[in-house]
RNA sequence: GGUCGGAUGGCCGAGUGGCUAGGCAAGGCUCUGCAAAAGCUUUUACAGCGGUUCGAAUCCGCUUCCGACCUCCA
C-alpha cells in the first residue's frame, strides 16, 4: 500500500509492467550544498527503492541533476541561480555544477544512499526538451513571446484538469492575482516558461528554433522521465513543496505533449523542521550535513555520525514532518546502536532442545510485523518498533539463556536473515568502525592492559586514575565479562 | 486573505474504532572492587468542547494553537 497524492488515499501498489518498476525522483539543483532537509528526501527515496528491490521488483530509479538555471518567474525577470552563483564565485557555471555535484554524491555516499540507475542531467537533454516544447507548441498549449516560450495554463485547464494534484481551486488561483508589477510578456498569471530566450550575457545557452535559449525548470523532468521511463510510469517522488507548482506543471506538460497521464503514483516526503519551522535555504535555518557530522552547528553539542542521522530519519514516517534537535539525535544514536548490537548478538544465538510456544509466537509476530510496517506506505518507524521488540528477546537469549533460543531452528534462521535484511539491505544502515586509527588503538590496547594488571593486583587507585583520565579527554572505557573496550569521541 | 495539513506521556515519534507501538530520558533491579557501559523491568498519553457509536487517539462538527503552499526551495 502506498499513499498517492493524486488520489489522497492509500492504494495497492500495482506496477504497470511487473516485475519492472519505473521511479523518478526530483534531484538536486547543484548550485549549493544540499542541506539536511534535502537529504531526508533522498534517504526516503532510497528507502523506497531498497524495499521494492528487496520485494523482488526490478526498479529503474532515475534521479536527475538540475544543472541549468531555474527561472525566477515572479516578476517575469529571468535569472538563474547557477549563473548567479557562478558570478559570485567568479567561475564558469559548469564549475559550479561540477563542484556541487561532486559534493552531493559524496554526501549521498556517506548517508549510504544507493546511486540511481540513471542520473540524467538537464544540460545533457536539451534536445529532448526542445523537441517536447515544439510538440506542445504544435498542440496549441504554448505560445512564443519575445522573452520565452510559455505554457498556456488557461487553455490547458479548459481541456484537462490542471489542479488535480494540488487540490487547489483553479478559479481562486487565477483570481488571487496579487498582481506582480512586472512587465512580463506572459498572458496568464499561472503560465510558466518552457524555454527562455537567452540574453546576450547569459553564458548557458543552446540554439533552438527560437534563437538561443535555456530551459525552464519544469520541462527537464518531463523530458527525461519520458525518455527513460516512458510516457506513463509508476512512481514519481519529490518534496511536498513541489506539489502545487513543479509537479502540477510537470503533469500539464506531459499531458499537453503526450496526451496521457504521466505518473501512476505520486509519493511526497514531508519537510524537515527546526524548532517547528521548515528547514530551507531561504529561511537561513538550514543544517549542512557536514555541520552535523562534525558537530560544528551552534545548536548541537556534539557531532552525530551519518548512520545516526539516517536512523533518525527512518524513525519518522516519510509523510510526517520531522523535527531535528539535539535530543532527537541523541536518542537516535542510542537506538541505532541497540539494533546493530542485537543484530550482531543474533549471529551467535543457537537453538535449544526445547521449543517455547510463547517465544515462538513472539518471534513469528515480529517476522510478520516488520513486513506489515513496510507494506503500510513504507512505514519504517513501525518496522523499527518490531525490530526493537526482537532486540529485547535477543538480549534475553544472550544474557539469561546461555545464547540459546527456545524456538524452531527454521524460525531462528528466518529471524537472523530478516533482521539483517531490514537493517542492512532495506534501511541501509552499516557498521561504523570508528576506531580505525591504528596508532591510537595500539596505545589504547596498552593502556587497557596496564589497567587490567592493576585491577588484578587490586590497585584500584591506578585503575581508576586511568579510567578517569581517559574519561576527561573523551574516551570511555567499557568493562564487560569478555574484557574492556573503549569508545572515543 | 485563500487552500491544504498538523496538535499524542519529560523529549522524539508510530498508530488502519475495541487488544497498554517503539526509542530516549527517569525510577527499580542484574552485572561490577566502586563506577561507567550493557541488559532486564516500571511509568496507560492522545489540544479543548460537543456529536455519531455498545465502544473514539482514530469518524463528524466547532474552537484554540502551529505549520506548509499560494514567490526559488526536497
Amino acid at each position: 500500500m502506498v499513499y498517492n497524492t493524486l488520489s489522497r488515499e492509500k492504494e495497492h501498489f500495482i506496477p504497470l509492467h511487473a516485475p519492472f518498476v519505473g521511479m523518478y525522483a526530483c534531484g538536486p539543483t547543484v548550485y549549493s550544498e544540499p542541506h539536511l532537509g534535502n537529504c531526508r528526501s533522498f534517504v526516503m527515496y532510497d528507502l523506497m527503492v531498497r524495499y521494492l528491490t528487496h520485494l523482488g521488483f526490478k526498479v529503474r530509479y532515475l534521479r536527475n541533476i538540475t544543472d541549468a538555471g531555474h527561472v525566477e518567474s515572479t516578476s517575469g525577470e529571468t535569472g538563474d541561480r547557477i549563473g548567479k552563483q557562478a558570478r559570485l564565485e567568479q567561475v564558469e557555471p559548469m564549475e559550479i555544477v561540477q563542484k556541487y555535484t561532486v559534493k552531493f554524491h559524496w554526501i549521498m555516499d556517506l548517508l549510504n544512499c544507493l546511486p540511481p540507475s540513471i542520473e540524467p542531467t538537464a544540460t545533457g537533454h536539451i534536445v529532448e526538451q526542445i523537441e517536447m516544447t515544439k510538440t506542445i507548441l504544435a498542440n496549441g498549449y504554448a505560445y512564443e513571446t519575445d522573452e520565452a516560450i510559455y505554457f498556456d495554463v488557461e487553455k490547458f485547464s479548459k481541456d484537462y484538469p490542471y489542479t488535480q494534484l494540488s487540490g487547489r481551486n483553479l478559479e481562486e488561483l487565477l483570481n488571487n492575482t496579487r498582481e506582480l508589477g512586472g512587465q512580463s510578456s506572459k498572458k496568464g498569471r499561472l503560465d510558466f516558461a518552457l524555454m527562455i530566450k537567452a540574453k546576450p550575457e547569459h553564458i548557458m545557452r543552446w540554439p533552438s528554433p527560437w534563437g538561443d535559449v535555456y530551459p525552464g525548470w519544469h520541462i527537464e523532468c518531463s523530458a527525461m522521465s519520458t525518455k527513460y521511463l516512458g510516457k506513463t510510469f509508476d512512481i514519481h517522488c519529490g518534496g511536498m513543496d513541489l506539489i502545487p507548482t513543479h509537479h502540477t506543471n510537470e503533469i500539464a506538460q506531459s499531458i499537453a505533449c503526450n496526451h496521457t497521464t504521466p505518473v501512476k503514483y505520486w509519493l511526497h516526503p514531508n519537510m524537515l523542521t527546526v524548532n517547528g519551522q521548515k528547514m530551507s535555504k531561504s529561511l537561513g535555518n538550514a543544517f549542512l550535513p557536514v555541520e552535523l557530522f562534525e558537530g560544528t552547528h551552534p545548536l548541537l553539542d556534539k557531532g552525530y555520525s551519518p548512520m545516526t542521522v539516517r536512523f533518525s530519519m527512518l524513525q519518522a514516517h516519510y509523510r510526517s514532518t520531522l523535527d531535528f534537535s539535539n535530543d532527537a539525535l541523541k536518542a537516535a544514536e542510542k537506538g541505532y546502536k541497540r539494533l546493530m548490537s542485537a543484530m550482531n548478538l543474533l549471529k551467535g544465538i543457537t537453538v535449544s532442545d526445547t521449543v517455547n510456544a510463547d517465544e515462538e509466537a513472539a518471534v513469528n509476530k515480529i517476522l510478520l510485523g516488520v513486513y506489515e510496517g513496510m507494506n503500510n506506505d513504507f512505514n519504517a518507524a513501525q518496522a523499527i518498533a518490531e525490530l526493537n521488540e526482537a532486540a529485547t528477546i535477543i538480549n534475553t537469549w544472550n544474557d539469561k539463556q546461555n545464547k540459546k533460543a527456545s524456538i524452531q531452528a527454521f524460525t531462528l534462521s528466518r529471524l537472523q536473515q530478516t533482521y539483517r535484511a531490514f537493517l542492512i539491505d532495506i534501511f541501509g544502515l552499516q557498521e561504523e568502525t570508528e576506531n580505525d586509527n591504528s596508532k591510537l588503538s595500539g596505545v589504547m590496547d596498552l593502556v587497557i592492559d596496564i589497567r587490567k594488571d592493576a585491577r588484578g593486583k587490586k590497585d584500584f587507585a591506578t585503575s581508576d586514575k586511568i579510567r578517569d583520565a581517559l574519561q576527561s579527554v573523551g574516551i570511555q572505557l567499557k568493562d564487560s565479562k569478555d574484557g574492556t573496550t573503549w569508545e572515543g569521541n
